[in-house]
RNA sequence: GGGGAUGUGGCGAAAUUGGCAGACGCGCACGCUUCAGGGGCGUGUGAGGCAACUCAUGUGGGUUCAAGUCCCACCAUCCCCACCA
């Protein structure tokens, strides 16, 4: 057998489909669009992985496949290269982000280009690249401008590895086993860390000023589209659940003063006035004004009437309110203070509830007037909901354990339906005031209200509602999707596009006015409501200003100690040159921002970026051209990449398409806006069993493997180990499987080449170029077959429908001379899997055209099937024969075939069947 | 605690949706090939039994002429979220 010399081949073809320009289509013009997008990688570690190529080469197959049915298809590629996982590997190598740029860029290129995937090179981009994080910025500006962008500090994720902020997406929990005696001792014990997701790094708390986008806005189109696209059930759970809707009420609890605090009240009241209303006296009536109440969130309305107590959030506004009206505050403040100190880490793993009561304060239950004592615990969390609940410890695991710690009344107001006895009543004390701790329990399900007055009876769903009502509660909804947290402190990433200026701030606060009657809450909050957009630092109030467009990009400045600095700055706060600037609006000295925005924003536009290049580092979005591109080809036809990015980048992607369509910066024909209908999330690819990770040792490197066996053999044996949504273990020993098939494929065409080549001699009586019914039938059941799995992403059996294909061709081939239509059809159906050789071979049977715009064969219906069946004969439902059997026979013919069999015969004997099931071209079976 | 999966040979996995369980491939065994170390070809390969047959899709029940597939209960493993009121 001569040598089949890949890498020549591969070379070959890689330079003719690129001067041809197979897989580029015409962006202006091309009459079938189709956009096949695949998840562009980040540059991070010592070249592609092989789950990266698993998942390009699936998306590829795709791709390939629809270019074969006529679709110009477009399939862009380029590299996610800002971002701190780029600049960890930079610092980790001693190498400069922007210097390890060029150099990974450079070896991720030739792999991506090895591996044989279709892509459109022309249009390739890097996130770092300033032509392209010029329209990062820009669409910072845009969010600003739009009012989707502002400036808040918050208590934020702090890895203090990384030295930088962490939104909540990037931190996971982790957790870890105990030494081994208590687990011995206690079962399995876990204890709960929160990671930085990169580093693994405990997360802790710190209150920074922060850039945050209005992503909350967006919550309920982000819910709701979700039921009206194409994506992976698993993908959409995961956005639902971290959406997070339920529905509540918010009821305000009326607060009262112990008496003997009143005379002290009324003095520091004073002292509030005197303290707050310096600026605007309208302020201080409202400070006052909000001690007269605290307004909770429930989704439990109807066990109002079993509120006990209040719980405030430690972070909560109103408890410094309370200041003067707390008897024990410094208990309070000391409280406040470990709590705000504590890590997650321990928040979560100390589960033993904590809290301190305000003394001197109590809240009125609206229901039934009853004074409820007020704690303050960090069970409660500030940013959801109001930031305050309504402690019903009968009815609420959390609560019930805080009551029991603190010995505070258990009332049980839900029972479940005595008629359904399906619910346990379960055993609690209906003592109102008195907790029996040790029968007491909760319930946290539907029933009948009970100890609720006049709602005594009613359904608890009905309850919810009436009682809302009957309080003058408000029904509202709540989301645990927090905003954005947009803002990163190091070095590697597009600096966000804002100027703060002290003259503006100093000349529009002197002649600001309030309006008289303005909601008068939070004096920040107003300011930003009126316009006065402005921010503080080293404790001066700055005016924002947004980068003007036309002075778009900010460059980021070439730094040499590009390091986290560790202080809460990015490092570009210690290059003066950069932060030094004039402000756009006065012209005066002002400060650039010297934060640089998260990753997940690159990534949240590339694919509109990639239909926007219109030339190498140009990019142009606004202009009416690439509005024409944009409704050609948006939006992305299909989209495929890792649920590992369930709720991070497609969340994001989906908001930024959302919010571009509202600001009427993106236009594309489509009813919800979203940029994906279609999505499928390809399986992970492990390793003996394991995730593929360094330190076990156990990484795939493709370039050996491309080397050894050939990009085809490589990529078809990926796209054969599993099903390609599911994932599944690499082994070295499956490839061999496909070098083999791939070389016997390759010998059946060359052997049909090959006229000089005689017909086995044993084979000279059979008629050598009449084809057999069955075996047409069998090319046409391939066609089908393959066709079917290729749309729905189940490559493995489609490689296997090839193999059996090719198996019955090589048996065939012993008799008969295969039809030139046969290696046609066969070399299209594997062309997808593997390009190079179904490309080379194509061209040696006299093949002009690329054999990848050569139309996908279709198949015709009526050769499906051939004109014989195995007829399976069972006796009392089991299995006695198969016959073959006459297609579409009845069942007296098939019951007479079946019967003229021995061992059905005997099986059946001289007794007389009572029943005969029979399965048209299938089955029959003689029930005895 | 909540949500999502997944359990089929020695291994990766198939199974027209209720109709011969294990397609296809890996591995293994034996044989052939003037065949040298991961070469090619052929045959066999779920388990038990000489056999006809019997038993087999995590476990235990059920529905059905017929169950990997449908229903009920349980067990195991993995992933995601997690004090979200």
């Amino acid at each position: 057998m001569q040598k089949y010399n890949f890498s020549a081949i591969e070379k070959k073809w890689q330079r003719m489909w690129k001067k041809k320009k197979i897989y580029e289509p015409d962006l202006k013009k091309a009459k079938k669009p189709f956009y096949n997008l695949m998840m562009f990688p980040y540059p991070s570690a010592e070249g592609l992985h092989v789950g990266n190529m698993y998942a390009f080469t699936g998306s590829d197959i795709y791709g390939r496949f629809k270019r074969m049915q006529g679709y110009d298809v477009f399939e862009p590629i380029g590299l996610d290269g800002f971002g701190i996982h780029s600049e960890n590997y930079a610092l980790k190598l001693g190498a400069h982000p922007l210097a390890q740029s060029k150099v990974s860029e450079k070896r991720f290129y030739k792999q991506l280009e090895m591996v044989g995937n279709g892509f459109a090179w022309n249009e390739r981009l890097e996130t770092y690249d300033p032509g392209y994080y010029k329209w990062t910025q820009w669409l910072f500006v845009q969010m600003w401008k739009h009012g989707l962008a502002y400036r808040k500090k918050q208590a934020v994720n702090w890895c203090p590895s990384c030295k930088t902020v962490l939104a909540d997406e990037q931190v996971i929990t982790k957790s870890k086993i105990k030494n081994q005696s208590s687990k011995l001792q206690n079962g399995t014990r876990e204890e709960m860390i929160s990671v930085c997701e990169r580093c693994e790094t405990t997360v802790i708390k710190k209150e920074l000023e922060q850039w945050f986008f209005r992503i909350t806005k967006y919550a309920e189109r982000l819910l709701e589209n979700l039921e009206k696209i194409d994506w992976s059930e698993k993908v959409k759970i995961a956005q639902r659940n971290w959406i997070g809707r339920s529905i509540g009420a918010e009821i305000e609890f009326p607060l009262r003063y112990s008496a003997q605090n009143d005379a002290e009240l009324t003095r520091k009241n004073a002292e509030i006035n005197r303290l707050v209303g310096q600026r605007n006296s309208a302020s201080s009536q409202r400070d006052s004004a909000t001690l007269t109440s605290v307004k909770v969130f429930t989704t439990r309305p109807d066990t109002l009437f079993g509120a006990t107590y209040l719980v405030l959030a430690p972070e909560h506004a109103a408890i410094s309110n309370f200041k003067f009206q707390i008897s024990n505050y410094d208990e309070v403040e000391k409280y406040i203070a470990t709590a705000k100190k504590k890590s997650d880490e321990e928040r979560i793993e100390n589960k033993e509830k904590t809290g301190v009561e305000l003394k001197g304060v109590k809240a009125v239950n609206p229901a039934n007037k009853e004074e409820l004592p007020i704690f303050v615990a960090d069970y409660v969390l500030s940013g959801y909901g109001t930031g305050a609940i309504m402690a019903v410890p009968s009815h609420d695991s959390r609560d019930f354990d805080f009551a029991r710690k603190f010995k505070l009344p258990i009332r049980e107001v839900v029972i479940p339906d005595a008629s359904n006895s399906k619910f346990q009543i379960p055993n609690v004390q209906i003592n109102p005031n008195n907790q029996n701790s040790k029968t007491a329990e909760f319930y946290e399900g539907d029933g009948v209200l009970i100890n609720s007055g006049k709602f005594d009876g009613m359904d608890s769903e009905k309850a919810k509602w009436e009682i809302t009502k009957f309080v003058g509660g408000k029904r509202t909804t709540q989301f645990r999707l927090r905003d954005w947290l947009i803002s990163r402190q190091r070095y590697w990433g597009p600096p966000i596009p804002i100027i703060y200026c002290r003259t503006c701030w100093e000349l529009s606060i002197s002649n600001f006015q309030f309006p008289n009657n303005s909601d008068q809450s939070n004096e920040r909050e107003r300011k930003l409501e009126y316009g006065v957009h402005y921010t503080v630092l080293d404790g001066k109030e700055y005016m924002i200003h947004p980068v003007p467009e036309e002075d778009l990009p900010v460059i980021l400045p070439m730094v040499d100690d590009f390091r986290p600095q560790g202080k809460g700055e990015s490092p570009l706060a210690s290059v003066r040159e950069f932060y030094e600037t004039k402000c756009p609006v006065c012209g005066g000295a002002a400060r650039r921002e010297t934060d640089v925005s998260d990753t997940f924003l690159d990534s949240a536009w590339y694919y509109i970026g990639f239909l926007a290049k219109t030339s190498n580092f140009k990019f142009e979005i606004l202009n009416l051209k690439f509005r024409d591109i944009a409704e050609r080809w948006l939006p992305v036809s299909m989209y495929i990449g890792g649920a590992e990015h369930s709720v991070l980048h497609l969340l994001y992607v989906r908001f930024i398409a959302l919010a571009l369509r509202d600001m009427q910066l993106l236009d594309f024909p489509s009813a919800t806006g979203e940029p994906f209908p279609k999505f499928r999330a390809h399986g992970l690819l492990i390793k003996d069993g394991m995730k593929m990770s360094k330190s076990k040792g156990n990484v795939v490197n493709p370039d050996e493997y491309i080397k050894k066996f050939g990009a085809d053999a490589f990529r078809m044996y990926l796209m054969f180990l599993a099903p390609f949504e599911q994932g599944g273990d690499f082994r070295e020993q499956g490839i061999l499987g496909i070098e083999r098939f791939l070389t016997r494929v390759r010998k059946l065409v060359e052997a049909s080449l090959d006229k000089k080549k005689p017909m086995r001699p044993e084979s000279k009586s059979a008629a050598p170029h009449k084809t057999p019914d069955n075996f047409k039938s069998a090319i046409h059941r391939t066609i089908k077959k393959v066709t079917e799995d290729i749309e729905t992403l189940h490559y493995n059996t489609a490689v296997s429908a090839l193999m059996i294909l090719l198996n019955e061709a090589e048996a065939q081939a012993e008799t008969i001379h295969l039809p030139r239509y046969f290696y046609e059809v066969f070399l299209k159906l594997l062309a997808p899997f593997a390009p190079y050789l179904a490309e080379e071979l194509w061209s040696r049977m006299g093949e002009k055209r690329s054999i990848h715009r050569a139309a996908w064969p279709t198949y015709n219906p009526k050769m499906l099937v051939a004109e014989t069946f195995p007829l399976v004969v069972q006796v009392s439902g089991k299995y006695k024969a198969t016959v073959d059997a006459p297609r579409d026979i009845g069942e007296a013919e098939a019951r007479a075939l079946a019967l003229r069999n021995p061992a059905v015969a005997k099986a059946i004997g001289e007794t007389k069947p009572k029943r005969i099931i029979f399965v048209k071209n299938r089955i029959i079976n003689f029930a005895l």
